[in-house]
DNA sequence: GACCTCCACCTACACATGTAGGTAAATTGC
DNA sequence: GCAATTTACCTACATGTGTAGGTGGAGGTC
């Protein structure tokens, strides 16, 4: 697995189609197609588009099977969602890692069962590193 | 303010001239450029160009000052952040709150002394809530 | 009054993205 | 075997972004 942050960063689109090749592990173009159109209505065309893109900069490889082609990522999930919520710290909150987690709870984002939750994924984390 | 829900996204380098136009709440083209252009070397019109932009797209507006032209945000700062995290839980996160708290915890991004510090924030956080 | 500087404005261009139509070859169904 | 479907590939086009050069006016300097 490659480090995701030398990979060009992922749209918002793309995301959606990597997180669909991340959930299956591989998938053909009709694979992805099949479900992103049922979800939002799009062009088999522009998914295959958005594939090869994705190729060219790194993010998937293609093996022939079948005489069709089947894509698996480059990168695992984590590390690319680890990369970017540092981006998003980054530009966003200045590289206050707080100032992202005083958002989250100062806006109506969280419910109070996810505030809990949280907290005891904190309190895990804590634990499991001193 | 405007709910920046409604604004296009801003990319890597708006959010840079934002985050400074926020900082002092109005700010000049000059002004923006000055302090870019030391961080990273960026050409005045560069500078320019963008801020039109973003004026055009709805985040800023301008009043003229003296022959020169002040810009301030329409939208504030924690809103526009708010917005942000909405859009990273949704599309990198496929809506789970948790699952970007637990990428911060899980990868290196917070060191001992910010969980502690997150911890109490969280918790601080229940306790006002219920 | 000529010169310099700063500013807003216009233009430009390369690159990425979101979208999709057309083509040609391969595979499947009958 | 022929028709229909699938598939990869090529092309295209509007929009946004990052970058910056040039132009013309307004105001200060000497």
């Amino acid at each position: 697995m490659t480090d995701p942050g030398e990979l060009p960063a992922l749209s918002e689109t793309q995301w959606e189609i990597m997180n669909v090749i991340w959930d299956r592990s591989q998938c053909s173009v009709a694979d992805v197609w099949k479900l992103l159109n049922e979800r939002r209505g799009v062009s088999r065309n522009t998914i295959q588009t958005q594939i090869v893109r994705l190729e060219e900069k790194g993010w998937l490889q293609h093996r022939d099977v079948n005489g069709g082609f089947l894509y698996s990522p480059t990168v695992s999930r984590e590390e690319s969602q680890q990369t970017s919520v540092q981006r998003l710290i980054e530009t966003v909150f200045d590289g206050s890692a707080e100032g992202l987690v005083l958002t989250l709870l100062g806006g109506g984002t969280l419910s109070k069962s996810e505030a809990e939750r949280i907290q005891k994924l904190i309190s895990e984390a804590r634990r499991k590193k001193s």
